[in-house]
DNA sequence: GTGGCTGCAAATCATTTGCATATAC
DNA sequence: GTATATGCAAATGATTTGCAGCCAC
């Protein structure tokens, strides 16, 4: 018997491995949006023979099969996030953190005017998160 | 008598150099949201001791002073834009374009659900465009 | 005159590539 | 059995850093 995210790799036609696995359930349950070094040293942890090259290829892989989306609202690294329902990312430039919006665009049209075919949205929104605002209330954050 | 470009910079409090002169005309000329290195390899035919440094530096000082912003649509490497009213961007996964989208998202507001208060917005579209569409209409666009 | 800018070379860091071995199917 | 994935090391390429000399103010 499959288990879930063994199903999800299935369906994709994506050959099932330990590692592919992991790294799919990492994303899955750790919706913090982390980065390729983030992903790679967790699991190292009980996988101490993983390959940073394996982590780059399955993320790759996954997100071929649009399992998973990479954003590039930090703009030095990539960072992935489980694709389930349009939403979109704020980037707190005095913390680093990266937050779920979930606002939506009613203009957003599959066809932009011009004719180009839409098939990705990205909205990334950066500035100040609440936590900080309320930490150092007089303070304007640095750039990230 | 200062230049448009030359008063930009004064008014930022920005020292007035050759180089900041020649790099903010050409984002301003070419609207094409180009590369540090497309830049670079434009401005020092007419200026060959050019250094990349003072490009990422002027960039730098001129994104930290609001006037122009970089773009992070197409993951490999920043692209720069004048900043001049608050307008989205579309990559063409196929031919590597980047096209100026000019929709408006009542919904976006400047305190987000949360407290989050937003600074900069981004919104970024890909897929395929109408150039493309019409070269090679059967087929998809591989990623870039 | 001086602090900030420029330009060069070297360093850094995320990501990619080449290839031999291992494994899913 | 075979095509594909893994893991290692080396390469690549964008960006950053350190520093000496130069220039805007």
């Amino acid at each position: 018997m499959l288990n879930y995210y063994a199903k999800q790799l299935k369906e994709q036609g994506l050959k099932i491995t330990p590692q592919r696995l992991e790294i799919l359930r990492y994303l899955d349950e750790n919706r913090t949006h982390p980065t390729v070094e983030e992903i790679y040293s967790a699991l190292k942890k009980h996988n101490p023979s993983l390959s940073k090259t394996t982590v780059y290829n399955a993320l790759q892989a996954l997100q071929n099969s649009n399992v998973i989306q990479s954003l590039t609202i930090s703009s030095s690294e990539a960072r992935y996030d489980i694709k389930q329902g349009l939403h979109h990312h704020f980037l707190c430039t005095h913390c680093g953190a990266i937050l779920d919006v979930d606002i939506a665009c009613p203009n957003i049209k599959k066809t932009l005017k011009g004719g180009h075919k839409v098939e990705e949205v990205h909205g990334y929104f950066k500035g100040i998160c609440e936590t900080c605002i309320k930490k150092q209330p007089k303070k304007t954050g640095k750039k990230i």
